[in-house]
DNA sequence: AATGTCTGTCAGTAATGACTGACATTATAA
DNA sequence: TTATAATGTCAGTCATTACTGACAGACATT
């Protein structure tokens, strides 16, 4: 039920998609829709409970970096993109219908926060170390998160809008801009 | 009224949005609404006439560039968060209720399609003239346009989620860091 | 004065859609 | 078998909403 109520409501929006729709595609009735979740807006914040990644991601950095530039980043890249495209229909409904739950907004923002923070640690980190040459951690790790969100907005909105290039060219590609730029001289 | 009309349908989506509210905010009687575009669809439809950028970008391209890559990428991003900026509700129109205007979204795909085919050429020249390296000139291209498109939606749907951080300063590291990425050993 | 154009008002239509209640049916567990 | 819980059916309520038609006043042009 709820997925079914994820797929329409990510497809059509919030308002474009009727119980009657969200019921049917489940295969049950709508009165044990309303049985259930009691309004349309409970369910759609039953949907969206789901939403967390922080957690997650606390847990990747704290045990699956081996403090080499390129790996690093090639693993927290693939990691970003595992995590945001398993919860891709939640976050285009976060996108088109966040209004519609009050608080929803702020409690979504935590996560890529925590992210931005773990990453700036750990450029923090790599400077130390000698690693790397982070002259401003916190602005490389934010713009380093900039071009993955990018590239997956697009990617969710715009499917294969740009032909030749796809999702992991890219995560390369960025990569080796970053390591080429920040490497020791 | 059309911008009455794209300051709703941009903030609570085109099915949140009623022709009377729109009428009203615009100062005028639902009925001239009607009287003018027809249908609500309609009207949507001449809201969206407006987005195109593709050719402005291309005088940009052909006129504005020193061919000293710093600079030409600074003015470059600066020229896409004005544009972008400029037309900051349309977009979130077509992230939002693209579905309701058949061919918009193709239509609208077409320019940054096009944006990333002048900066690759862009990268290309650059190269030629021995004033970059850059190995994968389209993959560039598209990674550079990426951070810029990241950078965009996240200021436009979370706006000030990063203390700290602002889009100018995002803009002189990401400018940065291709630099340092792309200058001749 | 007469005409055309633009606008507002008001009342109304037809459809839609969230949601409910009464009752029957099925499946499950005791 | 029986009690219980979950589900389906169906009819209906109530509010909303896109859209229309009839009519009237404001304004400019001729």
């Amino acid at each position: 039920m709820l997925h079914a109520a994820i797929d329409l409501i990510s497809e059509k929006g919030y308002n474009g998609v009727t119980t009657q729709e969200i019921a049917a595609a489940a295969g049950l009735s709508e009165k044990t829709l309303f049985r259930h979740f009691g309004s349309k807006q409970n369910l759609l914040e039953s949907a969206l409970e789901r939403f967390q990644y922080a957690e997650e991601m606390r847990v990747f950095f704290s045990g699956k970096l081996v403090w080499e530039l390129e790996s690093d980043l090639l693993s927290i890249s693939k990691k970003y993109h595992e995590i945001m495209n398993r919860d891709r229909k939640l976050i285009q409904i976060a996108i088109q219908d966040e209004g519609h739950i009050p608080g929803f907004k702020e409690r979504r923002l935590q996560h890529p926060r925590q992210l931005l923070t773990f990453l700036t640690e750990y450029f923090n980190k790599m400077n130390e170390k000698g690693m790397a040459a982070c002259s401003n951690p916190a602005m490389q790790a934010f713009t380093f998160m900039m071009a993955q969100y990018g590239a997956f907005i697009n990617d969710l909105e715009a499917g294969n809008n740009y032909p030749g290039i796809s999702l992991d060219q890219f995560i390369q590609e960025n990569v080796k801009i970053f390591v080429k730029s920040l490497s020791i001289p």
